[in-house]
DNA sequence: TTTAGCACTCTAAACCGTAGAGTGCTAAAC
DNA sequence: GTTTAGCACTCTACGGTTTAGAGTGCTAAA
């Protein structure tokens, strides 16, 4: 249902929202006359609010209180009143040189990100890959550590080095590995992980009918390693940040967000159902997990030429600043994003 | 100051402790007479208890209500009464199945350990490294991926696996690299990482005259590689537990407990400071860190080879249960030195 | 030395009463 | 028709009072 709101409503609905979300407080007919210019009474405004909490956009917590909007209030200001705040110069520059720096390890620069996303704001912040699969391969390494075990180390040529011990149930030459690994190099060298598996196998096993068995093994850890960080990459920060909301004065509250961080499953679900292009914006029961239905959940999920290869989230209440959050994470994901796809290769 | 207290006065300071950890409420001299036969009446319980809080063992809250142990009580209960509770087989039994899963990644083996310890208690659990300074390498290799740039991989016998890129300044050939890893392979296989950084570097130097400038990045990482895990490893779990316990209820506390965990600092310090052998068992002020100054902490090292590679630890409400978690503390700690001592070695 | 009895103290919860903020409605003003 | 002033009404938050109950310390008797 798309409601069409008079100018005075919206008016007054973006002064209901955005004064709700500096204080917390209910927002009086008084409040709004006095601090945002409407040109009328504090009587008027009034009407109008009754109009807008009969249309379901605010609501009263009790009879003769301020309102406060509700969540398809916040929603109606998402789509059509609010506008992006942009970041401030210096705020840009302290993303760049988060990006700028020399980092060999993406790791790393995940980690610089969340600690500067949590000195921009208030609410939890979260990350998830970024997964292999959709890189591509700069080489492969086979290394003999035992007669049935070899260490196995992958390249991506965006930088990314993971490693994985492969245990075969019979003996195996370390001329063996290094013929395998050759071919492999060979073959696969600048195809993505999600091309290997599909593709170009066959000609892999044609060349290697010796070795059949072990190429088995070493194809079956390489996929496991290209889907290692989709499995367990979850990086997050900011939980004491989101306790300074007063929402979160109430100890059931932070029992429920630190099940939500030290579970970890709920953020990962929540990144992995981002898919679109652009920010996302889910506010309170239009999450689908229960945990965070009271919540507001920004998220926009970043490339690897042209392939989305991990996501980003920004957490807090349902009364949160979604102007500004949002033009954070829209502009940590572009940058994250243009850092993957190369700009910066280090090869 | 070493005080001699009656059997009786003993009891009643057992009985003040022991409910007291249980309720979290003063206790009565009425309860104590009640729960804990010691044969007399409430009023000489009273008088026994005038007695220990004269000698600052036991304190009231206010006048007129039950008494609470004081932190020098705590000492002396843990010092002098305290029964070690010991585990049932079957928590031992959840702890050997935690090692005795084959499991190649030490990370690994930390993290489950962690996951079971939040299971046995509701405190917060922390392990520190293990970094691989004292143990002993397995095999170092050096694969160049670019003309300035190689891979380090390096493998200690306990099977931990790091690796770091190395830069140079100067193109190095594929030949170069294969025979310093060769002559460090040769000299440093089986000393432990604090061996080689004193004692074998002469000869190394006097075999390689032709790549010493080389050789001098590759130390130089392998030494940042060996010391990383005890910068930067710091796992933990728990936090929600601890919020069931009552001291919890405020949030302000709370707050309090997310910086230690979010903040990570003090807890390294809390392990580091750790060194003697067997347990350690601090209470309130006996901390020397003013954030867990109203905390019980426990903590024991774990060891590789008689050397000590890391340190774990549970940290609660003063009002803690130190039988039951010193005992999971001492079994945990000598458990992973086992586990570690290469009775599991894979190699 | 132990214990019963009793007066005393303190806390926590329940229960006011009041001030203040804010609304809805009505009737007058524009 | 729209806006606004005025007023009665409602609800919350806060401070003060009361009360029940738990627990102690002290005294005197066993």
């Amino acid at each position: 249902m798309s409601l069409n709101l008079n100018l005075r409503k919206q008016q007054v609905l973006e002064a209901v929202v955005e004064d709700h979300i500096i204080t917390a407080e209910p927002v009086s007919s008084r409040t709004i006359a006095r601090k945002y210019q409407l040109g009328v009474s504090p009587a008027t405004i009034r009407n109008e609010m009754a109009d807008l909490e009969e249309m379901g956009l605010i609501e009263q917590p009790h009879t003769s209180s301020g309102r406060i909007p509700s969540q398809q209030g916040y929603r109606y200001y998402v789509d059509r009143l609010m506008r992006k705040s942009g970041l401030t110069t210096d705020e840009e520059g302290q993303i760049h040189t988060v990006f700028a720096r020399e980092a060999r390890e993406l790791a790393l620069v995940v980690q610089r990100t969340i600690k500067l996303v949590t000195q921009l704001t208030d609410y939890l912040v979260f990350f998830s890959g970024p997964q292999l699969e959709h890189a591509a391969l700069q080489q492969v390494w086979l290394i003999p550590v035992a007669p049935e075990r070899a260490l196995m180390v992958i390249v991506s040529e965006t930088g990314w080095v993971e490693n994985k011990f492969v245990d075969f149930d019979f003996p195996v030459t370390a001329e063996d590995m290094e013929q395998v690994a050759g071919v492999l190099n060979d073959h696969f060298r600048g195809l993505t992980f999600s091309q290997i598996t599909r593709t170009v196998l066959r000609s892999v096993y044609q060349e290697l009918t010796e070795q059949r068995l072990l190429l088995d093994y070493v194809l079956e850890t390489m996929e496991s390693l290209a889907r290692r960080e989709c499995a367990d990459g979850l990086y997050l920060g900011g939980t004491r940040n989101v306790l300074k909301q007063p929402e979160y004065q109430d100890v059931q509250q932070v029992r429920k967000l630190l099940d939500l961080v030290e579970g970890e499953q709920t953020l990962r679900e929540i990144l992995h159902e981002t898919t679109g292009e652009g920010i996302t914006v889910r506010i309170g029961r239009e999450n689908r997990q229960g945990q965070v239905q009271d919540c507001g959940v920004i998220t926009a999920v970043y490339l690897l030429g042209g392939n989305i290869v991990g996501a980003m989230g920004l957490l807090g209440p349902v009364r949160m600043n979604y102007a500004r959050a949002s033009s954070i994470v829209d502009y940590i994901a572009q940058s994250l994003s243009d850092y993957l796809s190369g700009s910066h290769s280090y090869f």
